[in-house]
DNA sequence: CGCCACTATGACAACGTTGTCTTCCAGCGG
DNA sequence: CCGCTGGAAGACAACGTTGTCATAGTGGCG
């Protein structure tokens, strides 16, 4: 900037006011800063205009398993369209579902002093926000709650998607029902555990517990549940898959199998609807958990002092045929 | 910080020699300043320090077209994990395939000073990136060539595996063969449209125009292709293809024809080897891509002044079944 | 002609750090 | 007892900006 300044012929704060379009700049000094700046290919460093101006960076953190993964992918593509829409610039990281990972995302993130933090949380510690939130940094959790403090919370309906499901598969004649889903330890997967219980109740079958296998979804982790749960003497006719990763596993596996058991998807994905037979599933509105989460928490960055808030999203089932066949 | 130098009766000095492991600290003090630090949740302003320092951001900058599109996230994770062990932060943005905000980016990433920069460019006028290259921030094209200028690039050779792809379909005796890809504006629609028209020479079959549709891929877009390349008298009895969006969109329209032309995809996707056939697939390493270009701007990072380099990644046929079928 | 209002510009400090240099003090050898 | 050494800590400036205040010049008006 001083070299701006030097070449113009005029001090820094002239060029400072050039930069920002300040109003009190004779219109001809004005076009000598501005051919200074053209000429030197001079710009303006925000770091340090953020930090005299004491003002937000601009950036917020987003915080996910694995931005790789289509449903964060997609969650990440609502986010920062709100982002954008406030003017905001996005940092992303993936937590690799390791909570070490969360937290040195997240004090980096603070560290950077992004206006606000949107996190998928691994862990189910968070003490740790408890200063930065204090200190002004708002978080909002989406997708799973907070560990042990009350903070600002966007869910979907885990449970009640997961009995739809179930009461789905019951209505059309089955009463051995697999549940497939990821390990126990993230919320989501306890939770649409705790809804295929309760499904279970509602509608009269017994709960099974040698019917449940709650592992991190893998080609083997999957084959081997397949291979004990939906083949072999006495096989479940039906399975729910507790989200995306779980359910293409599946259908890998079941892929040269010779009968398919009824399936339903907890999370809708691409091409679910052009398979053989057409996957069902439990479809919740990815975008509109990002959007949701955003807003909240451009309504923290803007000073909104208000009790936390949980919201949870609504989900509904999507018949496409693979939930619809009957036990055989 | 002067506020933990205070209570911890200390000057600003001795703290910041305490949050930077610096030697010269009586453990005593440096226990008193920690307890302070603990006691008032005080961070350190990284862009402070990077100012001061001079020092590099620990940022780079990734922009592609849409961070949601499968394809790109792919990319946008394979980015992730070396910056993360290089120790940097990603910043990411979608372009939206509009030029204008692919420059804004851009120099919104400048003025934040990221340490260097990952294009998937939307536009083809790159000369604005010129001063910024000249100031000293890297900047590497992927999967797309720079408009204007002369740049790091690392791109799949769209050509070849288009070429492939027509001469697999014409081993199956296929002879007309519609190319349904994205505009032409699109570099790599345009290349792979090369590589269709030179797979058709090459393999002795007419390159018919009439069979050829170029448009940003919509289920309209593509429908209204479909109906009038694949049906109707003397219908195409193979399709390309363009890329993953395409495919998709294909497939669908394809749904619930009588008879289903064969079929290549540009790009592979998830779940193509479950459909009904298994689509067959021009598929490349999209991690590598990333991979090769992060590893690229790393090295530029850190000072590598060669000339600038262009890297073609191969492709190779997936052979699923799709484009294994005669005609009909 | 003196004064005022107004415009255009600059000097200076400060944002939160850290590098450099200085100061202070304890311990030690002569 | 003096001077020296080395360890511990502080004063101060600087990174690139911008907010605040001051200053210089210009034109109008009584």
């Amino acid at each position: 900037m001083s070299d701006v300044a030097r070449l113009a012929g005029v001090s820094i704060k002239t060029v400072s006011r050039v930069v920002n379009d300040e109003p009190a700049v004779h219109p001809d000094t004005a076009e000598r800063v501005m051919a200074a700046i053209e000429q030197l290919g001079f710009r303006r460093n925000l770091g340090a205009r953020n930090l005299r101006r004491g003002s937000t960076t601009g950036t917020i953190g987003l915080i996910v398993e694995d931005v790789g993964n289509p449903f964060y992918s997609e969650l990440n593509r609502a986010v920062e369209r709100i982002a954008t829409s406030f003017g905001r610039q996005v940092l992303t990281g993936s937590s690799e579902e390791n909570s070490d990972r969360e937290r040195e995302l997240v004090l980096e993130f603070c560290s950077r002093r992004v206006d606000g933090i949107l996190v998928v949380p691994a862990g189910m510690q968070h003490g740790y926000l408890v200063p930065e939130m204090r200190a002004g940094t708002p978080v909002v959790f989406l997708d799973r709650p907070a560990g042990d403090i009350v903070a600002d919370t966007v869910l979907v309906d885990n449970i009640g998607g997961t009995v739809e499901a179930v009461a789905q598969l019951v209505k059309h004649g089955h009463r051995r029902i697999a549940f497939l889903a990821d390990s126990p330890d993230i919320f989501t997967a306890g939770e649409r555990l705790r809804g295929f219980r309760e499904g279970c109740v509602r509608n009269g079958i017994p709960y099974d517990e040698s019917l449940v296998v709650m592992r991190t979804p893998t080609a083997e982790s999957v084959g081997d549940a397949v291979r004990r749960l939906l083949t072999g003497p006495n096989p479940a006719t039906a399975v729910i898959a507790g989200n995306n990763r779980v359910a293409v596993h599946l259908l890998r596996a079941l892929a040269h199998a010779r009968r398919r058991p009824a399936m339903i998807s907890f999370d809708d994905f691409e091409l679910a609807d052009l398979l053989d037979p057409p996957v069902s599933v439990i479809a919740h509105d990815v975008s509109a958990l990002g959007r949701a989460a955003a807003e909240l928490l451009f309504a923290r960055v803007q000073g909104d002092q208000s009790a936390p808030r949980k919201v949870v999203l609504p989900v509904h089932l999507v018949a496409r045929g693979s939930g619809e066949v009957a036990p055989s």
